[in-house]
DNA sequence: ATGAAAGCGCTAACAG
DNA sequence: CTGTTAGCGCTTTCAT
């Protein structure tokens, strides 16, 4: 059975297609009586419409381009899930790109498919906000989890609970502190090394800042011989992915998390949740910044003015204890 | 400025549109000179093709729909990625859409984005195959891990690599076995549990069926005192996130893995990977598995017949011990 | 409230 | 090898 369009219902209706398709796009311009037959025989006729073609008459895709770093990093994930929920909820589908974690590839990738997308969702982008924003053009876009003058931004702030975990330890007994800095081009790196720095500061403990390490596994795995060396109980590792490293890097020179050491994860992936035993970490509201992103590049394309997001990160106890006697 | 089109290339040019369109759709029929001109000044203008009239002069719209059940479950991520990059190959773009778990949700959302694609992609689908069938109509599709007469599938068999887990844990030691049954509708689910009965009956060794369960990391949690129960010392959970369960479990009931026990995983998740000990499992070829169902998409849009193709897992050893005396 | 008609930007015969 | 001519299916003035 050939596709059914506009055109075959409005012939088997003995109306206009203007009439069919205002059904569907502007029903209101339609008498109510008129507009349920239009929907009634679509639906006998299996009628769907042509998406590329709406999209040639308005210059609307209906597509929202969605570029990750790494989709394999599991903080991305519920991210993508979110977002696309949302999506389909504002009636978009999802592009997904992934970048592979380069730079580069995410300026070819965005020249590739910002011409057939409405919006550009950007997570954790990798590029200088210059170069972002010299390759994102005119495309209506918002950057997720990264500071970007000029641009929509969503991000997630995680200073207060960062410090509260830094006081959860502190009030187990915990008196030398370690930082492992995330890469150091990332934004989010700098904010978590900030917030712990100035908490250190300002409680007076020692903090050793290890790194810059890669936010992978085999970086935290390697990373555990300098916390040994540095003579750190409590650990901040920059992602969970991170202290999942540094915990398996520990064990293979012979200590047990957390009964020698504590390490806090920052994310509460899947990992950090799946871990026997848990991590304790800072919970991201991946659910609701997908949302979000959603929601201001929606607005961005209805020429809605869009204020930054920020939201906040929580604290989750999991598995911490003081440090050894 | 506004956006560049074949017109404005061609007015520059003095040449004709077809001239300029077929410069970049069918190269070799343009003069190599012409051509060179064609693409420079496309080039300097910033000239991008627009895909949706493309899409609807040829009726297709460089789009493959990947469908997957739950793109949270760390099966799925490298799998995405991979289909990503070899869709990109062909030039097509993924539109991701996720079912959240549910079958229902399957047919609505076939039937939602099958308009806007070239192609489908259905990863472990839940819906039985002659409901996918009819949501899928007539759009090209390929299934991914499941078997489904009349449709072009690309499978991954761990027959061989459960029994050699199997095997290897038989020459550690261990006699007494139970098999952690995942969702009954599940095909991959009843292919792990055959080819581990059948092992068991071969080797003469006993084995304890336990579940159904749900694939998720809580069901393989609250499973551990059956394990207990069966007094097995040597368990095959369905996959990964269940092995992490269970392993959680029994951890919660005051056993460690793997002294007390031995879990073996599926799939070689992320998880598995960075857990500590690490989890000897079943490596999933994901990457292959991704880069053979574009390509047996490509294959059916080209209207070549397409072999269903089926590629083994193969056994990772990482944490495996012999029985507690 | 509805219809007629003119495109949106590109491709695909068909001629030359 | 290149130009001409029709559309692809939908939206959108402009009339009625």
């Amino acid at each position: 059975m050939k596709q059914a369009t506009i055109y075959s219902i409005a012939q088997a209706l003995e109306v206009s297609a203007s009439t069919v398709s205002r059904a569907f796009s502007r029903p209101d311009l339609v008498k109510p009586e008129v507009r349920e037959r239009v929907l009634a025989t679509a639906r006998e006729l299996g009628y769907a419409p042509n998406r590329a073609a709406r999209g040639l008459a308005t210059g609307r895709t209906g597509l929202y381009g969605l570029l990750v770093p790494d989709v394999t990093n599991p903080f991305f994930p519920p991210l993508i899930r979110a977002i696309q929920q949302a999506a389909a909820r504002v009636d978009a589908g999802v592009l997904l790109v992934d970048s592979e974690g380069s730079g580069a590839a995410e300026t070819a990738l965005v020249s590739r498919i910002k011409a057939q997308v409405d919006g550009l969702l950007v997570a954790s982008p990798r590029l200088a906000t210059a170069k972002l924003k010299e390759a994102l053009g005119a495309v209506p876009s918002v950057i997720i989890n990264r500071a970007a003058q000029g641009l929509a931004t969503v991000v997630c702030d995680n200073t207060a609970a960062l410090r509260e975990a830094a006081t959860h330890l502190h009030d187990l007994g915990h008196r030398r502190f370690a930082l492992m800095r995330g890469p150091s081009a990332s934004w989010a790196a700098g904010r978590r090394a900030h917030a712990i720095r100035s908490w250190a500061q300002e409680a007076g403990v020692s903090l050793a800042e290890l790194g810059h390490y890669e936010a992978v596994f085999v970086d935290g795995r390697r990373a555990a011989a300098q916390i040994v060396e540095s003579g750190a109980t409590a650990v901040f590792a920059f992602d969970d992915l991170m202290a999942a490293g540094v915990i398996a890097g520990l064990s293979d020179l012979g200590e047990t998390v957390p009964r020698d050491r504590s390490i806090i994860g920052c994310d509460d992936v899947l990992l950090a949740r799946t871990m026997t035993p848990g991590l304790t970490t800072v919970t991201a509201p991946l659910e609701e910044l997908g949302r979000q992103s959603v929601l201001a590049l929606h607005g961005l394309l209805e020429q809605r003015p869009v204020p930054n997001v920020q939201l906040q990160g929580t604290l989750t106890v999991r598995g911490t204890t003081g440090p050894p006697p």
